[in-house]
DNA sequence: TTTGCTGCAAACAATTTGCAAACCG
DNA sequence: CGGTTTGCAAATTGTTTGCAGCAAA
């Protein structure tokens, strides 16, 4: 755990939105000026692999990351493309799974992700996600 | 609807599995041995505007497409990246639905994904989906 | 004729990689 | 020292775009 990984790994724990690759550079480099693209993406990978960190995409040509705190999903919001956290709900993981094992498949884990806008009025419930 | 799209829809659905672009490229060129690459990327484009084509991600720097037929979630191998098809139980829409509005968000639609291996012995059922 | 679509090639954006120097144990 | 990680820049990959010619309404 070098001095840029920790720096990676403190700086995408203390957001709690879900920062893309540059954006997280970005952070990192007001404590560490001379860090480099290719040394966070390396560590972004590392990280993952640690299972500290953790990749999302959502069919954008670039992907977000968020740190590893628990199961739980995620609202996309198709318009500003936000994404927000939602709590994972009890005995969602073994209903999901038991779908997957119906259809002779023996899941390690699943991705439960929601549709829909966050900005725009009717589409929304209004409680101001923005 | 020209020839062009024609074909890259009819390739789409005459497949069982989720294709990336760079394969479908190659089924529509034996029918079409002029088409270009950018006009795939073009097609399948407003094919998925029409609703026609879906568009897959999991997480690697390239999409995969499906023809859309119906609701069904997917199982994704972690070790050889093939995508499988799972069925869509009854009742699941709304109850995933309801989690994410219980959280304050109102979803269009969702994705329910599984991840696992197909491959190794052990990490699958061994029901042979390679 | 007007509008949209094609093939081609160049452009792009996100990410990865090769390498020599710096660092760590 | 020996292996790992860094900063840098160049390379790679998947995808998009500009443009002139074509096709179809």
């Amino acid at each position: 755990m070098t001095r840029q990984r920790a720096v990676v790994l403190e700086e995408l724990s203390s957001v709690n939105n879900h920062p893309r690759a540059d954006e997280i550079y970005q952070m990192v480099r007001k404590r560490l000026p001379k860090i480099s693209f290719g040394t966070v993406y390396r560590n972004l990978k590392t990280l993952k692999e640690l299972g500290l960190v953790r990749e999302l995409n959502y069919g954008k040509n670039f992907s977000r990351y968020e740190a590893n705190i628990g199961n739980h999903h995620h609202f996309v919001c198709v318009d500003c493309g936000k994404v927000f956290d939602i709590p994972e709900v009890e005995g969602m993981d073994g209903d999901c799974k038991e779908i997957a094992r119906e259809a002779g498949f023996n899941p390690t884990h699943y991705r439960l992700e929601f549709y829909g806008s966050c900005c725009k009025d009717g589409a929304s419930d209004g409680n101001g996600h923005k």
